[in-house]
DNA sequence: GACTAAAAGTGTAATTTTAACATTTATTAT
DNA sequence: ATAATAAATGTTAAAATTACACTTTTAGTC
């Protein structure tokens, strides 16, 4: 019993990880500057060649470890590129996942050691090959995921006020939404919990801090319930 | 100017094109006999591997054409599959694509002497390897994409009543459709025409037959408008 | 030619969701 | 005591969604 396979044509399999992070009210992604060739010197995703041993997943957080020191970030398939000339050195075809993280949660000085830098949305640099394209989809699949279900856990402190929440989405969503009804939409959802805790580092007042449920959010992620932001 | 390509491993990339017909209110999936090994005789979506020198889209394209004889079917990329063990034979990665098209308006000899067939959702066999997934994941993709953007094109005769368009709706959605909301919220996405000719053929009475208007339809699609079915 | 049968066609009212909008509250620092 | 700063809060109008049942048309039959 041999399988018929052997006059098929064999091709390297990359990985390219789009990973945004929220720091500040900002929307960023990770590049680093490519230390081979082609096109080494270059701004890129942050690529690499899948092993035979290891699933498309397993690659994609091997090599994000390796390139900037990051693990345990969860990562989603976004879309598999197959243009013949992509690569001009050689038929690659590269399937692109991407992440959002908490940038305060990660450790800067590992990030950079690694030659890896974080750009703003705004002013990240030209991308070699289709990274850009890539870049591109990962952003539309963000904002379209985001309005449909909830982001952020792993996205903001374990403690948060309304206020960074808000934030986050506008980073997202690239735009201002309601404070009045963006709470009331939040609170809806029943997914997070109010501390007695309050925040002082921005006003007088304070502002009281929040936590996500995990259990109730849980709950609601299953069912794929629906999150729109006026 | 050498790349630094040459000690990653290369691998098998496959194709699995998931076909959905739709006919006389039925939602099938077509299958074909897989006529090598491993899994020679058992049931299988429409695969077969990656060339060098095309792009997935085009083998998606060359493999469908060559297993069933259909041709110019638009499919869209789904997902990409990479378990290591997913082929027993060899290390095998495959990229999975999806359309859905109208069983009527394509051969049915043409597909038969393929020994492809359509199988109703309901009672389809077995498929190999991680085939069941894959044609999960595509029916999942298929209702998301039926509640938030029309479909329709290609998949009715040019000429067809709202009850036939209703009973598409409700084959992909897998669930019942209140008539009058369903006529009101197509009516006012405005992307149909109302011919002065009847469809005698299932009552006395006879119904308007519609066509769908692309020129409107193009310049909805453009703004990803949502529709909801209620 | 009246009647029957079968599917097509049609509208409204109640409910829910969304969107727009401005003032009061709490606290620290002066 | 006052000023300054950000946090907290609720209502109303508009739009969208859902539930729901009777009338119309016409071919065939008695």
């Amino acid at each position: 019993m041999t399988a018929g396979y052997e006059l098929e044509d064999k091709v390297l399999l990359a990985v390219d990880c789009i990973i945004f992070g929220f720091d500040n009210g900002d929307l960023k992604v990770l590049l680093v500057k490519r230390d081979f060739e082609p096109e080494k010197g270059k701004w890129s995703l942050i690529g690499g060649f899948l092993k035979k041993t290891e699933t498309l997943d397993d690659a994609a957080r091997r090599i994000l470890h390796t390139l900037t020191g990051m693990h345990d970030i969860y990562m989603e398939q976004l879309y598999t590129w197959s243009e013949v000339e992509r690569d001009p050195a050689e038929r690659t075809i590269s399937t692109s996942f991407y992440a959002i993280i908490d940038i305060k949660q990660h450790d800067k000085e590992l990030i950079e050691h690694h030659n890896a830098k974080w750009f703003s949305l705004s002013n990240a640099p030209k991308l070699i090959f289709d990274h850009d394209q890539m870049l591109n989809k990962a952003i539309m699949r963000l904002r379209r995921r985001t309005s449909i279900s909830p982001i952020g856990f792993g996205l903001l402190p374990e403690k948060f006020t309304m206020k960074q929440l808000q934030k986050l989405y506008e980073a997202i969503l690239d735009r201002k939404v309601d404070k009045r009804n963006f709470i009331n939409k939040i609170k809806s959802m029943d997914i997070l919990v109010k501390l007695d805790e309050k925040d002082m580092s921005s006003s007088t007042k304070g502002s009281y801090l929040f936590m996500f449920d995990q259990e109730k959010y849980d709950a609601k992620q299953t069912k794929d319930f629906y999150l729109k932001i006026s």
